[in-house]
DNA sequence: CGCACGAACTTAAGCGCTTTAGCAAACTCG
DNA sequence: CGAGTTTGCTAAAGCGCTTAAGTTCGTGCG
């Protein structure tokens, strides 16, 4: 493949020049980068990123890590970051690690090693070495709900007590007493690292409906291990067969409240008329399912914008780590109505 | 961010050392090999991957082009791709293009920067420019259904025409006489780059219900612009208030199908006792609608198999390039069924 | 004992860019 | 007209690795 030399003989003048005219520098006389500009259309010359981006010696470059890439709420999300990192001409780069805390690591070290100006995390699984690595690394990162901000970390925290109140609230207004909340986990996450994020909505669920115990409300927690759909389907199975009856549920996202529907339908169990079902993330399938879903939702544009702020102004050296909250609201649609008292 | 000479200097040993104990190589002693590593480990070293790739001269990367990250079945894909590609010990470099021309040539130039091993682009967009700027970059690489194979260009040719045939002759055996076929297109698409990918199945499902004319069978195609669910919605309205009557409906996409569903759900037509509807790839939440949704299969790991073979096969030098057949099949579920003769 | 040989390192060139300093020629202007 | 400035270019160092070739040293063997 031809180089910058090759490039620069072929129009007879300097590496330098040819640098500038690939650039868009316009130290170039005319006549001069027309000569460089059709060597470079007769040899195919496309520049060498790593050495372009070794010799700059730095990149404009962000980091994203997700957990699944099949999961189209993270697809928007990604979607919104990139926007929101173009109009700062930055890139990014995209990695998934579907749950495997060794594909974390991998994935953060690549990073790293791109030399990344700041890398987003936005993952189920997460463990104490990876905070360890990207703290020594000193690389600006944010994270979806990890906690703990340090010098070069920040962190946005989702507002999932808010949403879940709303929720909550709404159905306890259309008169539910006993409130299921319905939570599943890839098999893959070990138990002591549950507390980054995924439980996050689990601790939210209960904080709120202590705030109802009060009022008479009831509430239980049924948890499945396995992919969306799929757990949700077994889950409300098991809630149906071994807990006290429930007339409203919740689920942890919206590809398992898809489950939940599922098996409540296959059961004969109308929705909304005998349970009412939430589901969490707002996905843009909700509106086309059948009932269509009340959902709480996770706005994903400011959500992106947010990261791409987050990383720019930690890039830029202007904020040390902080915590941004992000705010959550309830879509509402079919799937939940009022109690028929029976 | 430390160099490999600061780890060198601190071990009491030459760069060359440290490089052979980080890339595992054998000819270290153990005793040297602790001292680097404990230097590693202090200075918090990774190795800097440009300057990596700039040294070795070839990468282990295989670049994957996508239109949309938000449809689960590209994630799906990636996901195939990128399990047959690790077990080859290759990585993948992923990139959207969200439908964009201008998006496409920019990550393919981007790919070529990268000096990509080779290079998969599943997109529903493409043009004559970027196929030259890719065959001129002598990257191996490998289309879903462009058509045109060359040297180093291989082509997988899914075969939507066994898949409609499938769907069509099922609704005619379940006695459906009028067919209506959905077709969406971003709006980004221009019109005269239809016939790469977008059109194709259009196209199949023109020939194969051309062969059942014979049978007094009618079909008709709608089209709308717009994205996924949105513009299915929108189509079937359209044909319902402009189109002879319809029995039965296939749907381009599984997204577009969703929409349809919705649409026919809100005019108050029974799917699938007024109006049987048939879906495209099988996504993972077919299973998951109501009803759920009959839907023409396109197996993602044979395709993402496929694709790595192709790609390796060609980054091996042993073919040129050369066209593969993908066979698709239809699932059969409950949104079609046998017509009530009124 | 002297030599060949392999093991364990080191030296240094080179990967393909960017960028700084420098330089010659062409301008400006009092 | 000459000193200063600007314009447009080149030379070459340097980015952080890998790797081929070279060096040193301990061993085995005739």
């Amino acid at each position: 493949m031809a180089s910058i030399y090759d490039v620069a003989k072929i129009a007879g003048v300097s590496t330098a020049t040819v640098s500038a005219v690939v650039n868009n520098q316009d130290k170039v006389e005319a006549k001069t980068r027309r000569r460089v500009l059709s060597a470079i259309k007769k040899l195919h010359y496309q520049p060498n990123l790593y050495a372009r981006n070794l010799a700059r010696g730095s990149t404009r470059l962000l980091g994203l890590i997700i957990s699944d890439i099949v999961n189209p709420f993270f697809g928007e999300v990604t979607q919104a970051i990139k926007q929101a990192a173009a109009a700062r001409g930055y890139e990014v780069s995209l990695s998934s690690t579907q749950f495997s805390e060794q594909e974390l690591m991998l994935a953060v070290k690549r990073m790293i090693g791109m030399r990344v100006a700041a890398l987003a995390i936005m993952t189920s699984e997460m463990n104490t070495q990876v905070l360890e690595v990207l703290r020594s690394s000193r690389t600006p990162a944010v994270f979806e709900d990890v906690g703990t901000v340090g010098e070069t970390i920040s962190n946005i925290r989702i507002d999932y007590e808010g949403g879940i109140f709303k929720a909550v609230k709404y159905l306890v207004d259309l008169g539910h007493k006993r409130i299921l909340f319905i939570q599943t986990h890839p098999d893959s996450v070990p138990e002591q690292n549950r507390l980054f994020s995924i439980n996050l909505r689990t601790m939210a669920f209960q904080k709120v409906v202590n705030q109802f115990k009060a009022q008479g409300i009831k509430s239980e927690i049924v948890s499945f291990p396995g992919p969306g759909p799929k757990a949700g389907e077994q889950a409300i199975y098991k809630a149906l067969d071994h807990s006290a009856k429930f007339t409203a549920v919740i689920a942890i996202a919206d590809p398992v409240a898809l489950g939940v529907l599922h098996g409540l339908h296959k059961r004969g169990i109308q929705v909304p008329d005998d349970v009412s079902v939430v589901g969490f993330d707002n996905s843009y399938i909700c509106e086309y399912l059948n009932p269509p879903l009340t959902s709480v939702d996770i706005p994903r544009g400011k959500l992106g914008q947010m990261v791409a702020d987050c990383l720019m102004s930690n890039v830029e050296g202007k904020v040390a780590g902080r915590e941004l909250v992000l705010e959550t609201d309830l879509v509402l649609r079919m799937s939940a109505s009022r109690l028929i008292e029976g």
